[in-house]
DNA sequence: GCAGTCAACTGGATAA
DNA sequence: TTATCCAGTTGACTGC
């Protein structure tokens, strides 16, 4: 608990909102988290400190080896388990993650009640269920953006093949227009009295008709 | 070693 | 005032 004794030699400085935000949603949290905040960490005077400490000991308690972590709940407030110092990251169970997902193919937001629910349910902390939720909104809304940037991409490149194809008929009317009149209208009259498909000239009248 | 993933955190905004 | 959301960030962990 280094943090604390730093941050409590001067609590009158710098007590900021933070800390309000921080006890609150370490209040939601673990019992862990209320001991350690009625022991002086109010007083520390730095919201992050506080946090961190609060985050670092929650995790301390944790037995940490090849199971994987699921709940910090049980844990006893053994302040000597903080040592390192360094936040340990917590997984997921595959049955966590599925029924948190499936609760968010559900509903993306989660009400208070259902949020305790689920982490009854599911051994974890409220807390834990709500950063979930808001991280799993954020993951969402990346990909989507993913996917409307590859559409921009592909419209923008549709747009460009259009607009070089269109640049190169403006040059071709441009040469046509500039060449001698006596010259390119004979020859332009030729093409356009050329059917395509035979190469018979001036059939237009009783094949177009027929092919309509 | 490094990039990617993800739980957790911070601080600002906002609704109730 | 409080709870919640979001955007941005941090740091542990993982796979290559």
């Amino acid at each position: 608990m280094a943090i604390s004794q730093e941050g409590a030699c001067d609590m009158s400085l710098s007590l900021d909102l933070s800390i309000g935000r921080s006890r609150r949603r370490a209040e939601q949290s673990s019992p862990c988290f209320a001991f350690s905040l009625s022991d002086g960490f109010e007083a520390a005077g730095d919201g992050v400190s506080v946090k961190r400490e609060i985050v670092n000991h929650d995790v301390g308690c944790e037995e940490v080896d090849t199971e994987r972590l699921s709940s910090f709940r049980s844990c006893g407030s053994d302040e000597d388990d903080d040592v390192g110092g360094a936040r340990k990251k917590l997984r997921l169970t595959k049955e966590q993650s599925a029924l948190l997902e499936n609760r968010f193919k559900e509903h993306s937001t989660i009400n208070p009640r259902q949020k305790h629910a689920l982490a009854e349910q599911l051994n974890l902390r409220p807390r834990q269920i709500e950063v979930w939720f808001q991280n799993r909104r954020a993951r969402t809304k990346l990909k989507q953006m993913e996917v409307d940037c590859e559409f921009l991409k592909k419209c923008c490149q549709k747009l460009s093949d259009e607009n070089r194809k269109l640049h190169k008929e403006l040059q071709q009317i441009k040469a046509l227009k500039a060449a001698p009149p006596h010259t390119s209208f004979p020859a332009a009259v030729n093409l356009l009295t050329i059917c395509p498909s035979c190469g018979r000239r001036d059939h237009s009248g009783t094949d177009q008709k027929e092919a309509i």
